[in-house]
DNA sequence: CCTAAGTCCTTGTCCCGACAACCATTCTGC
DNA sequence: GCAGAATGGTTGTCGGGACAAGGACTTAGG
């Protein structure tokens, strides 16, 4: 192994805190949506992510690159969410291989339900602690890990 | 449900890409330990943590808390690192409840060995993208994240 | 003291995600 | 057209993390 230029401890204290961010981060959100609309923070995205979509319906790939998911996780999630009645698969026509996902109406009543407690955790943990023009130096650094992390741009609907 | 204010298109964008982060970050390090050290990210880090530690030791408690773990996860884990001999188990002479976690030699090499694949990685994905106002930008609000993640950086899920 | 409550840690069980193997369909080159 | 590769999904298995329960020890109160 090369030698590796050490951090400034500037920089290892942004790394250590970054670090304990993104490791407590989703323990928060899951636990929110699991106490309170017994949903996985994935299976939340999932819907949520259907609920934006036009008609509710994406195609299994499309979905599993909007949520940053692998395909076989996404078909279990899909079918524990089928078997909920919150999401049905509908073979696509135009290419026999694929399939739909759908947003049912139960489904869609959950995300309703389910979206306002959402928010406002990520309100309280994130967004309203910081000022505006944190968000906005959030967002670039944000934009540059990305870019690094998922160089293909598969995450479409960036608004 | 109370109401919760909708997120502007910036605070909205910008959270969609730090998820995505939160995301995507933890695959890239764990499969880059796995792949050239065996080793979870979070073994990693335990053993990093006694490196840095007097005498290659901490309590467990100790340990849990620096690692942003619970001590049921940390004991699992430690099982784990003592069956392959990077860690042994000492009962602590000042109080027989607690276990003194202890990187052994073979652990202290391992760790050595990986750092700096665990080094280039962080560089290569995080601090190296970013400028030096930008690494301070991030310190920043990450330390205001935390503080609400773990007010008093003592932080254990209570029921 | 001695009992009750609190601390420290371990163990068992369940569920989710990763990975690999697999089947079905569509595309490509000749 | 047709063999082989590529694409789109599903299923099975395995390992790790969450949670609950319990065991061992220590401290506090009367």
């Amino acid at each position: 192994m090369d030698r590796v230029e050490w951090l400034t401890p500037e920089q290892l204290r942004a790394w250590i805190r970054f670090e304990s961010v993104v490791e407590l981060l989703p323990a928060v959100l899951d636990s929110q949506l699991h106490r309170d609309a017994q949903l996985t923070h994935f299976e939340y995205l999932v819907m949520a992510k259907l609920s934006e979509s036009p008609d509710h319906v994406l195609r299994m790939t499309a979905l599993a690159a909007t949520t940053n998911s692998t395909l076989p996780r996404l078909s279990h999630v899909v079918s524990r969410l089928e078997a909920r009645g919150y999401v049905e698969r509908v073979p696509c026509p135009s290419d026999r291989r694929a399939t739909n996902a759908h947003l049912t109406e139960s489904g869609w009543a959950k995300v309703v339900e389910s979206a306002p407690g959402h928010l406002r955790t990520v309100r309280e943990h994130v967004i309203d602690l910081l000022t505006d023009e944190q968000v906005g130096q959030l967002d670039d650094i944000m934009a540059v890990l990305i870019q690094k992390l998922d160089p293909e741009n598969s995450l479409r609907r960036l608004p």
